[in-house]
DNA sequence: CGAAGGGTTGATCAATTTCAATCGCGGTGG
DNA sequence: CCACCGCGATTGAAATTGATCAACCCTTCG
């Protein structure tokens, strides 16, 4: 079985064989985890760094209202915050959106790998400014853009996420998040995305339909989005 | 003169007369810029990173339909990435708002720094982590929160990180920006902003006017915004 | 078979944008 | 010193987007 892990990192940096075989080692015993499981909650003091193997994992807050927003969606190969034992409470919650199976790393255990493997560690800088980036992306899409670019955003970005762990087959991938789940990342209603998603396939951009995405038309899907790759920062896996 | 770089590290971890002098000598030749100029623009290489020592400093986006999207607000005290130099290219640019004096500091310089200074390691990589916290603090607001809400919110933010390095009188801040740069920042349209501050004003929560800040009722702007200030993690704090 | 959750659609409502004008004030040139 | 200019603030009215409310359908699952 593929390590998404290991997978995502050598996009990041140029990894040698003792670096592939110490990730391997360090996410060598996963827990295997339940739709809706929180791995750890708003308020709980930090624990152990998570990486996600397998499954789908958000991070998400809920206000006192009752609203839930998405912040983060996790994908095989994504891990939480490198420093994140720093703090002393967790200021949002971290759950599974599907059966997910996750590996975790202590941060002295972390540390240690970082000190003997600087390429680990370029990567793992990497992955956090690309991180970064992506919520800046985001806070772009919910303050500026409607809500056909806003999916069409998210679909862009999840579409060249998931292509970079080698998780699409043409052009296809799997996407296993219900409308409301979507409607909670986007600052939108399950009732609209919906709406906005038939606009989409009328248009022939692309269909969502028993967990998986086609994309008819990538052009029109990132001409609708006004989609920038950029901040992606793939000319770091120039390596490859 | 404070130097408020100084100020915001020693809220993040303990530092001693050494970790001080370095940081000090680090900043010790900060350049002075207008408002409206750019520090670094979209697509640019990165370079050194940036320590705003006086004034307002933001980051943001122009999209291809013209809008703008402002993604951070940097204050004295805050710095720009890390590590932003492992990236190829900037995936935002970073603009003066206000008259603001800014420190570069290479990145081999930083790194040296780090490792000479664990205690300046730890309150970078803590402030890194605050950062992050209130980027995803964004989004929740323009995901799931009202523009009176939102509005409110933000004012609570900046307020105590104005207080958090000394930059308060008692309930009034200076908060230097134009409604239209607020707007660009929530995602709003600044007609509509005026209306909220008004409705702010009215409510007897907050006034805002001449590039100042009252906090006429801070329980009352909390409660509006649905305010936890648990993100800022001012408990790092505690060592004050 | 019945219940539950997710998806789909229509009708209406409310928040926010857009468009258009006016106001006020600091800065500038005459 | 004063008229003029221009940007930011303010207000009103109309238009638009997206939310809300309310059904209904379909599939899955116990």
């Amino acid at each position: 079985m593929l390590n998404r892990f290991v997978k995502k990192l050598s996009g990041l940096a140029v990894l040698g064989p003792n670096d592939v075989s110490a990730i391997e080692h360090a996410t060598s015993r996963p827990r295997r985890f339940a739709p809706r499981k929180d791995l750890i909650r708003e308020g709980d003091e930090p624990g152990p760094m998570f990486v996600v193997l397998e499954g789908w994992v958000c991070r998400y807050k809920i206000l006192p209202n009752g609203a839930r927003q998405i912040m983060a969606f996790l994908m095989p190969g994504d891990a939480c915050d490198l420093h994140i034992k720093l703090l002393a409470e967790m200021d949002h919650g971290i759950q599974t959106l599907t059966h997910a199976t996750v590996a975790t790393i202590s941060r002295d255990e972390m540390q240690a790998m970082m000190n003997r493997h600087p390429n680990i560690a370029a990567a793992m800088y990497s992955a956090q400014l690309v991180d970064e980036g992506i919520m800046r992306a985001w806070i772009v899409s919910m303050g500026r853009r409607n809500s056909i670019e806003r999916v069409a955003h998210l679909v862009c970005e999840l579409y060249l996420r998931a292509r970079g762990i080698g998780l699409t087959h043409d052009d296809e991938f799997a996407l296993p998040l219900s409308q409301l789940v979507l409607a909670d990342a986007l600052g939108m209603t399950a009732v609209h995305i919906n709406r906005v998603l038939k606009e989409l396939r009328l248009e022939g951009a692309m269909t969502l339909g028993r967990g998986s995405v086609t994309i008819c038309d990538l052009a029109k899907l990132i001409q609708i989005a006004g989609f920038d790759e950029n901040y992606l920062h793939r000319r770091l896996r120039s390596v490859d």
